[in-house]
DNA sequence: GGGTGGGGATCGGGGAGCAAG
DNA sequence: ACTTGCTCCCCGATCCCCACC
């Protein structure tokens, strides 16, 4: 009673049977929460447990129930505000419901870099892979894996072979293009993201149907890459463009590259053009002006994959699909009415 | 012959022992590397274990050997610019020496949060702890944990008890605050971090020690919380003294907030004030105007990071504590010397 | 017949001891 | 002296069968 025996050594589960003076078999029972086991017992076996800090081997239980309580997350693409803040959420959702993440993450997503990350993952014994990338092809090479384990990507295009969720893209789009038009705008252009990215396609097909709808033209879209360089490169492009009174550009990053663009060529915002991005990144408030711009609730996106996973670890057959969230619109400085509304 | 009969089995390492026609105990020879093994054998092997996709497995060996080949991975807070690239470079470094990473990231950093991720990583079987917290206590909180495996902090602060890597802060501010005396600035003030920011605390010690050393008077620092709307606020107040000249601010986020507090209180920049921030994030550059800033290389701190680990698993006395990287000044238009220079 | 215990197989490897080519 | 094979136990659980009260 003096000093403990047990020096390092971690108890196991017949460490705790003998405390509790039941056999392991009965604590097995308490730790599977299987009937037809007396509550008194339960309880002299939960005590033991909690005295002995026992937490059952993780490696043995994979072992031999050949499931891991794991899953793998994988983050292709450079650490935007978007990515970084869906990993963070869907880990902490993922805590919540008791599930450690392995994590892969990766700058390049061609795909023997994701399949690399994959075999690393499935070799973790994981249940269920859970895919951030907005790249197309990332997802598709994913896909075409045969992986033996639910596939949910978090993206906003495709369908096939694998649980998808995602926020609405397509429809916080709409709202942005829709409230220029509001505004009185009608020259209307668009600075995209990647045609890679699913995101950037359907941010895209918005704008175009909004134009189409509403009988404007929709000149072609510039095809940026998601970084401020190329909202400045095609913001230079699109300042020459004397009608032009408003942009939709796809993100935030590229709107601050416009805006650069914009004021280096003498055209103020939003008083000669108007500008509305998408994300709602915590610079864009602080933008001069403050960016007008659709906010995305990653939080909510975390939670809705964990809910996902979740069914499709239980019931293989039907995903209960969520309803994609539809970005908000945040109206701040950078959009007006056109200047001199056209004749 | 015609179909295999192994449906869905993965392969043990039985398979591959009878494949290369030799008994399991030279299969796991080779998968350990041991001496003994004729070239030849050992070839055969390979080629077996190739042909199967043969991967063992980790919950087996993790089981009889204790070590799990896997690292914990904590990230507590924002997921900013910074701790998301750390966390993105150190996964690289991880994958590339074969490691796991298991994560656990959160927005709360209190004990409670951080004992409860340790915890669970801890159940994981981690080999090491990593944690990316820029918030003193809580490193503080996690070392006080008694883990049992070594922890690294990337932190730019402490020593006792648990490894270190860091990019040097100190050194970092010290450039920024000496090349705007070099400008001909005298009033520089200081925006900085959450002084409970290890880093935080560095910025503003290097500028401080600057100002000293060149008999300057420090005003006192607005201490700001990284974000851009704390930027503007104590812009906001620092565009009242008419005597400031430049702003040291402690990251480039606040560095956004205080242009724009600057341009709405009519003070130009540089022409009035020049700006130094901090991070040289991706936006920085097409800020108006560009920003002149600190840029941190966080792909090499992931890989120094990694080596520590490694390290510290080989050898648990001496931690051959790596250099701090000095980050790097990027000298943009936000700077210039003094419009009128002190009589 | 509900609650327990005993014994043992099993998961996929690591490794010891010993014999044999 | 090397290389290799065999046999058997171990890691820490899950789970099945079968008593036993």
């Amino acid at each position: 009673m003096s000093t403990d025996d047990e020096k390092a050594r971690v108890a196991n589960i017949f460490d705790v049977a003998r405390l509790a003076g039941v056999s392991h078999q009965t604590v097995s029972r308490v730790l599977n929460e299987l009937p037809n086991v007396r509550p008194a017992t339960r309880l002299r076996v939960e005590q033991a447990i909690k005295q002995l800090r026992y937490v059952p081997s993780p490696a043995a239980r994979a072992l031999v129930t050949r499931r891991s309580r794991t899953l793998g997350l994988i983050s292709a693409g450079r650490p935007d505000y978007g990515p970084a803040s869906m990993a963070l959420y869907f880990n902490e959702a993922a805590r919540e419901a008791r599930y450690a993440v392995s994590m892969a993450s990766m700058l390049k997503t061609d795909a023997a870099t994701m399949r690399g990350a994959v075999e690393m993952l499935l070799r973790q014994n994981v249940e269920a892979i859970v895919l951030i990338a907005t790249d197309r092809d990332a997802v598709e090479s994913v896909n075409g894996l045969e992986l033996g384990v639910p596939l949910i990507a978090i993206a906003s295009q495709g369908n096939v072979g694998f649980h998808r969720v995602s926020l609405d893209q397509y429809q916080g789009a709409r709202i942005a293009v829709e409230r220029l038009i509001e505004l009185g705008h009608r020259e209307i252009r668009h600075i995209s993201g990647p045609m890679a990215s699913m995101d950037a396609m359907e941010r895209h097909r918005g704008w175009r149907d909004v134009m189409a709808e509403q009988g404007l033209v929709a000149q072609e879209a510039f095809e940026g890459d998601w970084t401020p360089a190329s909202g400045y490169r095609f913001g230079t492009e699109l300042a020459r463009d004397a009608d032009m009174t408003a942009v939709f550009v796809a993100n935030d990053q590229m709107s601050l590259g416009v805006y650069h663009a914009l004021s280096a060529a003498g055209r103020g915002v939003p008083g000669d053009v108007s500008v509305i991005g998408f994300d709602d990144i915590p610079e864009a408030e602080h933008f001069a002006p403050p960016l007008t711009t659709m906010r995305q609730d990653f939080e909510s996106l975390g939670r809705d994959t964990m809910a996902t996973v979740l069914a499709a670890l239980r019931d293989d057959e039907s995903p209960p699909a969520v309803a994609p969230r539809v970005p908000e619109l945040i109206e701040r400085e950078s959009t007006a009415p056109p200047r001199s509304p056209r004749p």
